[in-house]
DNA sequence: CTTGACGACGTTCAATTGAACGCTAAAATG
DNA sequence: CATTTTAGCGTTCAATTGAACGTCGTCAAG
């Protein structure tokens, strides 16, 4: 499998709302963007195309109008950002970044007893 | 606080070169470079600079020799990062990508004892 | 049927980033 | 002393990215 070319921060985040909405115009993805970022419905265009010229999105005809949707699981992309995060800022160790990730910000009491029962699955499921 | 123009990635992946050595002359950077990523001296010379330049780092002259070390905290540049890259990937909030991270790679017994103990910790700051 | 809104697409453009050249000066070595 | 090495610094250069134009086609309303 050739990996696809890296994804742009602004790549990104047009992806994930395209992840989010399943599918969408360009004009769609402009009007999920927060109002302060201030893109052009151009800009926008733009970069669905390179992403679909990347390889991550999908696009399809729906009348003259251009529909674009995941081609690549979200997951999976996910996991090659954190992938690639991870390897760049903590050597590929994830622990560090977790202790930095709840100790840091706070977490609430139910997030807490969340992360707690992913813990004793995650023992579940080691043994 | 004036906050700094942000770090590339080559750049980030220099200053902790820089943090872990302390001080480091282009030369000692160099050098700490694992040898297949194959830059040259004066690559990591420009680097450096902008480094400086951007305020990340300090310079002092140690002879003709320009030593190189942090101005700020690592800790707190490491914090910005990851806060930067947490609002990007997962709108802030933490939760989604330590899920992410303790079941996706395969952490040790030690590892998720040590979890456990950094929960049990925080559960206690709580009361 | 003309006008205007909407959209696609190719193109462009500036800033940032990755990477290095080339020149010069000081140090070390023969 | 002459030469090679080691640094610094200014500069350059290409690729990538952020952002948008301008043109052209199409559809819908007057």
């Amino acid at each position: 499998m050739p990996r696809r070319p890296p994804l742009a921060k602004s790549e990104l985040e047009l992806a994930r709302i395209v992840w989010r909405l399943g599918e969408a115009t360009v004009r769609q993805v402009l009007e999920e963007l927060p109002r302060e970022r201030g893109l052009d419905f151009a800009t926008v265009q733009t970069y669905l195309r390179r992403l679909e010229a990347k390889g991550y999105l999908r696009v399809s005809q729906r009348g003259r109008t251009n529909v674009y949707s995941s081609r690549v699981e979200p997951d999976r992309v996910l996991g090659e950002v954190v992938r690639d995060f991870l390897d760049r800022v903590f050597d590929g160790r994830p622990l560090p970044l977790v202790q930095q990730l709840i100790t840091d910000p706070d977490l609430s009491d139910e997030e807490i007893d969340e992360l707690q029962r992913t813990l004793d699955q995650l023992r579940e499921r080691k043994k």
